[in-house]
DNA sequence: CATTTCTCGAACAGGAATGTACAGGTTACT
DNA sequence: AGTAACCTGTACATTCCTGTTCGAGAAATG
């Protein structure tokens, strides 16, 4: 009998064979860089793209839901170790920056398979998986606005979904050839650091 | 011979029967509606969602393409008739104040329909059918920049690409439940005046 | 009222994608 | 080396969508 790995939902780090490890690496990596190109990669494109077959896809992962879930969580576990990389005690306009600075490019690599994620998974399944790299951001933002370094006229969430969207705004104009990419980074530094300044009059 | 209605791509005031017309508007409106509802949502729930036979809707449009082509050149319209009933000579500051409110609720309705527009309709187009209402936008923060009420440190077409990113950003909001419509306009002015406002030191 | 125009549903062809089944071939582990 | 785990291609069932054809029926127009 040919038994198929287990298509593991849950722990990713069962003591498996070598070269399942591997090619499992392979696909999550894929589906990545596949998506990234096209938004709406067919599984197939997925697997030929990882160097493997469509079946041993789903011997990893028993639906597209599920693999667009691990390739979601991958990057988020990226993002997450480059935040904890990153020295957020600065001054909050400093690290603000820096944040801006390294988290933009993962995002801009990452954003297809977000949006992906959104429409394939359950209603709000991204954000759950969200939450933990949002935190820290947070934390950021509120610390900036007790120290009297961000405005305080606009409620925190705001502020989050303005950094959100210029970031996403900055990756739709370098994925159109509007914007060269190493010019995202000071652009949006430029401007987030305006729109968080406290304002003179509320 | 059941001659079906001519799918015309191209002029949409042909005199025909006033019940070809009729169903035509329908099914536009109802492309828009449901799109919004659902970006996914296939050609034969738009036919229903307007009230009428799939095959009937295929007479005025020859393809999907064609029909969310229409639609959204309809949004556009309505969209800068909106904008030729405002008075865009104030001052910048203000200008871009009422700017703000009267298109981003627009936006919010066919940011859906913007979305299918953008994978199904050839390259370019969208922007294509963009730029006159573009057009409009620019010259005003062109014109701030000069008067010196707007920052002159960022590139126009990126102070533009900001206002889009934030209207966007705020209907994402909306749609995720987390933002209540109403509040989306001060916000948006709020943030986007700070956002390009002069700044001390370029 | 007669005719042209439009609409209707059902049905068909074509394509594409997702999962599953099978059966033999490879590769890693011990 | 031998065994189990893994991979492979092909093939199949299923579902969904697009676009077209047909014939008959309803509605607007003059």
């Amino acid at each position: 009998m040919a038994a198929a790995p287990r298509a593991s939902g849950q722990r990713p780090a069962e003591p498996r064979r070598a070269d399942a490890r591997r090619n499992r690496a392979a696909i999550v990596a894929s589906t990545i860089s596949t998506l990234r190109a096209d938004p709406d990669a067919s599984v197939a494109e997925i697997a030929q793209a990882a160097g493997v077959g469509r079946v041993t896809l789903y011997g990893h992962f028993a639906s597209r839901a599920e693999l667009v879930e691990a390739a979601l969580i991958d990057v988020l576990d990226r993002g997450n170790e480059a935040l904890s990389a990153l020295d957020l005690d600065a001054a909050p306009p400093e690290a603000l920056a820096r944040l801006v600075d390294s988290s933009w490019s993962l995002l801009e690599e990452s954003r297809s398979l977000l949006a992906a994620a959104q429409r394939e998974l359950p209603q709000g399944r991204v954000r759950e998986l969200h939450d933990v790299v949002e935190a820290r951001v947070r934390a950021l933002v509120v610390r900036g606005q007790d120290e009297g370094a961000f405005r305080d006229d606009l409620p925190v969430d705001w502020l989050l979904a303005t950094m959100h969207a210029l970031m996403h705004g900055a990756a739709d104009e370098i994925a159109a050839g509007r914007l060269e990419p190493n010019r995202a980074g000071p652009l949006l530094q430029a401007t987030l650091l305006a729109a968080y300044a406290p304002q003179p009059r509320g």
